[in-house]
DNA sequence: GTGAAAGCGCTAACAG
DNA sequence: CTGTTAGCGCTTTCAC
C-alpha cells in the first residue's frame, strides 16, 4: 500500500512491465542483449514516466562513482584564478560530454585532508592535480592510495601522466626573439623554483641565452619572486643593474612590474611575460607574452583522466600548443 | 580464498573484534549506543588498519549523499570568473566542515541539462545557484525536483531562500554620497535588466535621487549594457548628454568606461561602480566602490542549504554586509 | 549494549 | 534474449 517513495525505479518497471529487473536494467544501461521491441518498451515506458537511475545505487554495485576530483588550491593569488576557472569549465565539458561529475577538492598549503577524505571515501574515480611542486605532496599521497590521477602542468616524476605545454620551449622561442633586438639589456623576474614551470622557463631562457652566445652573467636573472611587494623590489634592483628589458616569469609578476614601471614613469623600458592572462591586456610597455589555451588544458586533461581510469591507451606526456602574442600598446 | 579486495570493510572489522557489523557500524558512525570500552577497541583498530567507510554505500543506506552541486554559467564573462571562484571557496570551506562535498554543476545560457541530470540521479542533496535571472530556468526546475536549494544572489520569488547583499541600499548609499557634491551632472551606466541584481541597483539608485529632490529626467540612465563595445557607446553617450560622473552598474563596466575614458582623455570625469572586484583596483577616474566578502556568500549560503537539507530552521533571507571602498588614485 | 536480518536500488554472473 | 540469484558495503529497525 502507501508506497512513502516518490521516485520510479526499476523494480516498478519491471512489475508493471511484466519483465525481471534485469532486462530492464540491460534495456536502460544499454549493456547486454535486449530484443529491440522490448527495449523499445522499456525506454518508452521511462521516458513517459521519468525514470531516472540513482546513481548511487548504480555506482555501488559497479564500484564506479563517475566522479572525477579536481584538486584546487584554496589559497590561489589573484592572479591565478582565471587560470583555475578555465580550467575549471574545460574539465566540467570533457567530463560531462563522458558522463562524469566533477567534485571540487580544495587543498590547503599543508592540508591535503579534503583530499585523503574523498579519496579514502572512494568518492571519486580520480584525480586532476592542478600545479606541480618539486616537492608534491598530493602527488605522492596519490600515488600511495594507488588511484588514477593526471597533473596539469609539468612534474619531474616521469611516472605521472602529466599534460602541459612545452614551457621550456616557449620561453626559449620568446627569449630568443627578443634577443635578436640588438643591445637590449635582458632582466628575467622569475617566481619561486619550488615550482615546476618556474624551473621550466629558466631553462628556456638559459637555453636561448646560451642560443645567442651569452652567459648567465650577462643578464639579470631574479627568481623566487612572489607577492606584490617582492615584485616591486624585484623590478627596481633590476633597472638598478641596468636592465632596460625585463622579462616576467607570470602575469601577476607582469602586472605589478608594469605598475612600477608606471609609477616610475620608466618611459622606455620594454617588459615582455612568459605567462598571459587576460589581466595583461591593454598593459602598457608590454611587448610579447606567452599565450594558451587554459580550456584545452582542462578538456585534454579531463579526457586523459577518464581514458585512464577506463583502461584505455594513454600516452604520459600530453602537450599543449601555445603561441606568442604581440601586443602593440 | 583469494579476496580481491584490498579495502578493510565493515564486516572484517567485526570479524577480527569478533562482533557484530551493527556495533562496528555504530561505533564508527557514532549513531547508536554502544559502550565505552567497544568503541574504543573499534576506533583503535579502524585507526591502526585505515578503515575508511564507503561513501557510496553509507549515501545508498541513509538516501543521503552529502554532496551538494554548485550552479557556474559556462559563459561567465572574464570579470566575473574572480566572484565565482570566490564563491566557489567560500562554499567549499563550509561544505568541507560539515562532511559535505561540492560538485559542479554547468549550466550553458538554454541548457541545463547537466542540473536536470545531477538532480535526477540523485547525485546531490541540494543545489546552489549564483546569480538569479527574472525568468529563472534553473530555479523553477529545482522548486518542481522538490529539492532543497538556496541562491545567492536575489530572487524576486519570495518562497526562495536567498542570501544577497542589500544592493539597493548600498547603490542608495553610494549614490546618495555622490549627490551631495554640488553641480554632479550623474549617468548611470547599468547592466540588462533581465538580472534581478540591476534592478535592485536601479531602484536604490532612482531612491537616492528622490531622496536628494531629483528626477529621473535629471540624470542620463542606460541600462541592457553588456559587452565591451556597448560600454564605450554608453560611456560616451553619457558624455555628449554632458555627463561628469560616471555610475558603473558593476566592475566589467567600470574598467571598459574606464578605458574608455583613458583614451579619450578625459581629465576631469570621475567614476564610481556599484560593484568591486580586483580589476578596479589602481584604476584611474574611480572614487568609490561598493564592496562585499564574496567567500562570506559562499560560507553563508553553503551553510545554509545544509540546514536547509537537515531540516534546520532557516530564515529565507540573509543578508551579506556591504562596505563603501574609497579609492585615492 | 549488542546481534540478526532486512533493506537501499542497481548490476552481473549464471542458467536456461 | 530473459529470468534468477547474489551481491556492492553500510544502516537501521527490532529483538534480546
Amino acid at each position: 500500500m502507501a508506497r512513502e517513495r516518490h521516485n520510479l525505479i526499476l523494480d516498478d518497471m519491471a512489475v508493471e512491465l511484466g519483465l525481471s529487473k534485469s532486462t530492464v536494467s540491460r534495456a536502460i544501461s544499454g549493456n547486454g542483449r535486449v530484443s529491440d521491441e522490448t527495449r523499445r518498451r522499456v525506454l518508452e515506458y521511462a521516458e513517459r514516466h521519468g525514470f531516472s537511475p540513482n546513481s548511487i545505487a548504480s555506482s555501488l554495485a559497479r564500484s564506479q562513482t563517475n566522479n572525477i576530483g579536481i584538486v584546487i588550491p584554496t589559497e590561489a593569488f589573484y592572479s591565478e584564478i582565471p587560470f583555475f576557472h578555465e580550467c575549471l569549465m574545460g574539465v566540467c565539458e570533457a567530463a560531462s560530454q563522458r558522463h562524469y561529475d566533477v567534485l571540487i577538492t580544495p587543498i590547503g598549503e599543508d592540508d591535503i585532508s579534503v583530499l585523503k577524505r574523498i579519496v579514502s571515501q572512494r568518492k571519486v574515480d580520480g584525480v586532476l592535480l592542478t600545479r606541480s611542486l618539486v616537492v608534491d605532496y598530493p602527488a605522492d599521497y596519490l600515488k600511495t592510495a594507488r588511484i588514477p590521477f593526471v597533473t596539469i602542468g609539468s612534474s619531474i616524476d616521469p611516472d605521472i601522466i602529466q599534460v602541459d605545454t612545452d614551457t621550456a620551449d616557449a620561453c626559449k622561442t620568446l627569449t630568443g626573439h627578443i634577443l635578436e633586438t640588438k643591445n637590449v639589456r635582458l632582466a628575467l623576474i622569475l617566481g619561486p623554483l619550488e615550482y615546476i614551470v618556474n624551473r621550466n622557463r629558466l631553462e628556456g631562457f638559459t637555453a636561448a641565452l646560451a642560443a645567442a652566445g651569452l652567459e648567465r652573467s650577462d643578464v639579470t636573472v631574479i627568481t623566487g619572486v612572489s607577492g606584490g611587494k617582492n615584485v616591486r623590489s624585484a623590478c627596481r634592483s633590476a633597472l638598478e643593474a641596468g636592465a632596460d628589458y625585463l622579462l616576467c616569469g607570470d602575469d601577476f609578476i607582469c602586472a605589478k612590474t608594469v605598475e612600477e614601471l608606471r609609477e616610475d614613469d620608466c618611459g622606455n623600458i620594454r617588459v615582455s611575460s612568459f605567462y598571459n592572462s587576460d589581466i595583461l591586456r591593454n598593459l602598457p610597455f608590454v611587448e610579447h607574452v606567452i599565450s594558451v589555451d587554459v580550456r584545452a588544458y582542462g578538456i585534454a586533461s579531463g579526457n586523459l583522466l577518464i581514458d585512464l581510469i577506463e583502461n584505455k591507451p594513454i600516452q604520459k606526456k600530453t602537450y599543449i600548443p601555445h603561441t606568442i602574442l604581440h601586443y602593440s600598446n
